[in-house]
DNA sequence: TGAAATGTTGGGGCG
DNA sequence: ACGCCCCAACATTTC
């Protein structure tokens, strides 16, 4: 029989928070000791291992969680190595008797923590998982036959006649820390911010990684943008997106916390039913990852697996250094490189700008954005990624191309955001901000731009790159043999 | 969660 | 006065 005065350890993993947690919530029940632990386990993920900028935000949203724990009277243990033995090993030292986490819905971490899970039971613990991550877990959700849904509109429906989510618990008023100290490594020798060179310097200039910075943050949002959401989301010089992304990707904010932060301003609220959508969406990345577990790696579409991908490292290049010429294509790739972030919009243009102007594989737009955004979340990066090359589950279609002379024209109309984020065309006319190869030469001297010198000229010209990406569309489609 | 090409309509200039 | 043409403006189709 465990003793009734055992620690449980309570092991931390895509759900850095205090409130809304289930499994802490579970282990600080009947005032039993708590050990939260913190497990590093690269070899863990799939090959999917935290890129640099999630790291650095990982390092910091852990020394926050540490700090509010001990605001409980507890410790953050931080541990190396696979999730299994680190756990077995804690376990025997502290004489914990029970293991409590909440679920990740990765396929290779769902293998390995349904492998842990019977580990654990047959060593004598307790092991149990919850939900803290998802309003609705991936296997809840079916289609009429049983299936999984492919499309999101009737995903989401589905969604919202479900049974609601639970309203979120608040986090325990304190915990009782173990009688016996449970040695940890020190956060710092892990290494996860970056130095030489220091990429990260200025993300700390818009983040604020932990519980308390995403709850700021949700309550700006709801204050000043939600009502705008509809109109405001879509223009990426404007705060008018939650910009929760990071928080919700490491859990310092539950999407419960949001769903009824949202709900509890009232009915008929303008914008909330835009902005849950896209939780939707956040659900449903997930729910196609969970089903389809190669989507990472693998066209959804099994049809796209033939189609002349070309290979060209400088214009891959260009294209993560925000050299294409193009001046909303690099705006929002050097946003990225600058804050480790990007409006859904530009990432949407930048995408569709690797995909299909540079005809280079979705798969290497995946891997930059893997490493370079703090928000960096596997079923959304692979979900996303799918919809914009066309391979995905309800996605674009192969031949709508964006043009990025339009989309900066109609979402950036005053030039506002390119002039933040490529300063060397800050000073052209709104009619060439988009455009400056067009512009006149004595207005482009006047304005200190010298096309090919200060700024590239465009790497591909839209018109043909357009053109040759339908013709690869149609090979894809018909094949040589068709009339 | 597009853009470009093509088609249609209707006002107005003009012979 | 009338028909013809031009071409925005808008709608539809195609990619």
């Amino acid at each position: 029989m465990p003793q009734s005065d055992s620690p449980r350890i309570v092991w931390f993993r895509h759900d850095l928070r205090l409130a809304d947690n289930p499994a802490l919530a579970a282990a600080a029940r009947d005032g039993r000791p708590v050990i939260p632990l913190f497990i590093l386990d690269d070899g863990g993920e799939g090959g999917w291992a935290a890129g640099g900028a999630s790291r650095w935000w990982l390092h910091h949203s852990l020394a926050a969680l540490d700090k509010d724990l001990q605001g409980l009277g507890a410790r953050l243990v931080l541990r190396r190595g696979p999730a299994e033995a680190v756990l077995l090993q804690v376990a025997a030292e502290s004489g914990a008797d029970a293991v409590f986490w909440n679920r990740r819905y990765e396929p290779a971490i769902t293998a390995r923590d349904s492998d842990i899970k019977q580990v654990l039971r047959s060593e004598g613990l307790v092991a149990e998982s919850f939900n803290a991550g998802l309003l609705f877990e991936p296997w809840t959700i079916r289609t009429g036959s049983g299936g999984p849904f492919k499309v999101f509109t009737p995903f989401w429906r589905a969604c919202l006649s479900a049974p609601p989510p639970p309203p979120p618990e608040p986090a325990p008023s304190r915990l009782i820390a173990p009688t016996r100290p449970v040695d940890g490594e020190a956060l710092g020798d892990w290494r996860l911010t970056p130095s030489r060179p220091n990429w990260a310097a200025g993300f700390s200039d818009h983040w604020r990684p932990g519980e308390a910075g995403a709850r700021e943050r949700l309550e700006a949002f709801l204050k000043a943008a939600l009502r705008r959401y509809r109109d405001q989301r879509d223009v990426p010089a404007r705060p008018g997106t939650s910009r929760l992304s990071p928080h919700l990707h490491f859990g310092e904010i539950g999407p419960r916390q949001v769903w009824a932060a949202v709900q509890a301003l009232g009915p008929d609220i303008p914008g909330a039913d835009a902005y849950l959508r896209e939780l939707g969406w956040r659900e449903f990345s997930h729910h196609l990852l969970f089903h389809f577990p190669t989507l990472p790696e693998a066209n959804f579409k099994p049809d796209f697996n033939p189609f002349p991908w070309r290979d060209d490292p400088e214009a891959l290049t260009a294209w993560r250094r925000g050299l294409t010429g193009y001046p909303i294509v690099d705006a929002g790739m050097r946003e990225l490189w600058a804050t480790g972030w990007m409006h859904n919009r530009v990432r949407m243009i930048t995408a569709s700008f690797l995909v299909k102007h540079l005809l280079i594989p979705w798969r290497l737009g995946e891997d930059w954005f893997w490493d370079t955004l703090v928000d960096a979340d596997l079923a959304q990066n692979a979900a996303s990624w799918q919809w914009v090359a066309g391979s995905g589950a309800d996605a674009a279609p192969y031949f709508r191309i964006f043009n990025p002379v339009l989309q900066g024209e109609k979402f950036d109309p005053d030039g506002a955001y390119v002039r933040r984020w490529a300063p060397e065309l800050a000073r052209l006319p709104d009619a060439y901000v988009h455009k400056p190869w067009a512009c006149p030469p004595h207005v482009l001297r006047a304005c200190g731009v010298s096309l090919g010198t200060t700024y590239p000229r465009p790497i591909v010209d839209h018109a043909a790159a357009r053109e040759r990406a339908l013709a690869a569309y149609a090979a894809l489609k018909g094949g040589p043999a068709e009339p």
